[in-house]
DNA sequence: CGATACATTGAGGTTTATCAATTTGTGTGG
DNA sequence: CCACACAAATTGATAAACCTCAATGTATCG
């Protein structure tokens, strides 16, 4: 019953994840840290956890705040540990692409060469652990995993990418969402969160951003899920998946039966 | 003018392409590689090249032949030497979407794991160097610039997909074909290219599969840019960039005026 | 030179966007 | 804790962009 629980009681769960990390019990902080299996941390013995933990600083920001903007020289990296990003680009009248949401455990930065690609902005509350980039090179140089570790993330974002293009370029409105669902319905998961009532962080505008679409078509597409009982959502930001099997065929683009 | 020369003639640069880079001078057949010094290949000194051309198999693939399948088990990763991939993803009903085009230089396989997650055909008569995953991870590890490199690749690609999304997601469709033009202008100078009468080495069909468009969409674009006075069709393959100004603006999503 | 695939153009339909009004939710201060 | 103000979501009517189907024209290759 996790998805229904209140916004308070979002709030506090968070707060606890923050403080355990930031106690720490093993020597370094990370140690404790609630991301350390899923990030890219998980490529450090407990014992190198030392190096990371010295060159990283910790950083929460408010919902809606900014991390950084497109153009921008990007000296530094991220890795979230609690909460929700949003990366996305803009055209120049005001167009917005959301390329993605960025969830605990999750590297934000790989793509960015000397400038962002893309601007980021906190959905949720959000906290990261931030790494100054010529730092982390050096601990990557020294730590060959890491290194390891960072191309397998950019393999696993490109694979997400694709997927992505598919949607975008191919996909009908039902289809996006449905999509959607299971998306965040399997990343909760590792983050220890529930697949079923799936949680909703960000707003419909954001998802329509995401998905190519406007506000008013992400609204009625939810309702005609909800009409094809295949979704309910049950409050404001929370969902239940009904039918798991329409939703997955709607999803790989099988018509309903 | 190598826009505007005869298809022939064209095939004559590929096999001369091809035969330098298998005649080879220093020792190593890769150090006289036509894409030496834009393939990963580059990470690697002369001497070092030996170590390269140990594990590599030299492929030629005839236009339109399958590379591989989405989901076939991925034992190796190619590096084009010459001629155009394309990149794709299917729906059930046989919807696609062309993730991308490679070009010689560019690095295929990356995304993928344990097996291919999307599949790959010849647009013309392809070059290929062919490794084996599990030689080139041991080389990756011998030299690890090449190692570095490959991450580069990685962000490089995920830069464009981004790009990509921003494009299905939310350009026209002049404004995707106007993107999708100065893409192939700037990609074809590095190989060697002109950039401005533009090669199309792929159909209508491949265009629009990869703009997230239907061949007559794209066919009218092309005809609308024509009388914009943007672009001139000049042969059934090559395209002239007319206002460059223009083409840019529109590819970057502002109005013309 | 003819057969076949590919590109172009037209007519009409569908999906999604746009504009507008209303309802519902959220956060704040009394 | 409730009332108010504001933002977000929903729903409807209409329009625009793109798709589908169909016909014609134009390369390409044996």
């Amino acid at each position: 019953m996790s998805g229904l629980k209140s916004i308070p009681a979002q709030r506090a769960r968070r707060a606890r994840t923050v403080n355990a990390q930031l106690q720490g019990r093993a020597g370094s902080p990370c140690a404790a840290c609630a991301v350390r299996q899923v990030a890219v941390c998980s490529a450090l013995d407990d014992d190198e956890l030392g190096d990371l933990d010295a060159i990283l600083q910790r950083r929460q920001l408010a919902a809606n705040a900014v991390l950084f903007d497109e153009g921008e020289v990007a000296t530094q990296v991220y890795n979230v540990t609690d909460g929700c990003l949003k990366l996305f680009k803009l055209l120049p009248d005001g167009r917005k692409q959301v390329t993605g949401f960025m969830f605990a455990g999750d590297f934000v930065g790989l793509a960015d060469s000397e400038t962002y690609i893309c601007s980021a902005e906190a959905v949720t509350e959000v906290a990261l652990c931030c790494f100054d980039r010529s730092k982390l090179d050096g601990l990557a140089h020294k730590h060959r995993n890491f290194e390891k570790r960072l191309l397998g993330r950019a393999r696993s974002e490109l694979a997400d990418t694709q997927n992505q293009m598919l949607l975008l370029g191919r996909k009908s409105a039902e289809e996006r969402l449905a999509s959607f669902v299971l998306m965040l319905s399997e990343r909760a998961v590792p983050g220890g969160g529930a697949d079923n009532p799936v949680n909703l962080p960000m707003s419909g505008k954001d998802i329509g951003d995401y998905l190519g679409l406007t506000t008013e078509t992400v609204s009625r597409t939810w309702s005609r899920l909800q009409t094809l009982k295949v979704i309910k959502k049950d409050a404001a930001r929370s969902l239940s998946i009904v039918d798991f099997e329409k939703l997955q065929n709607l999803a790989d683009g099988f018509k309903l039966i």
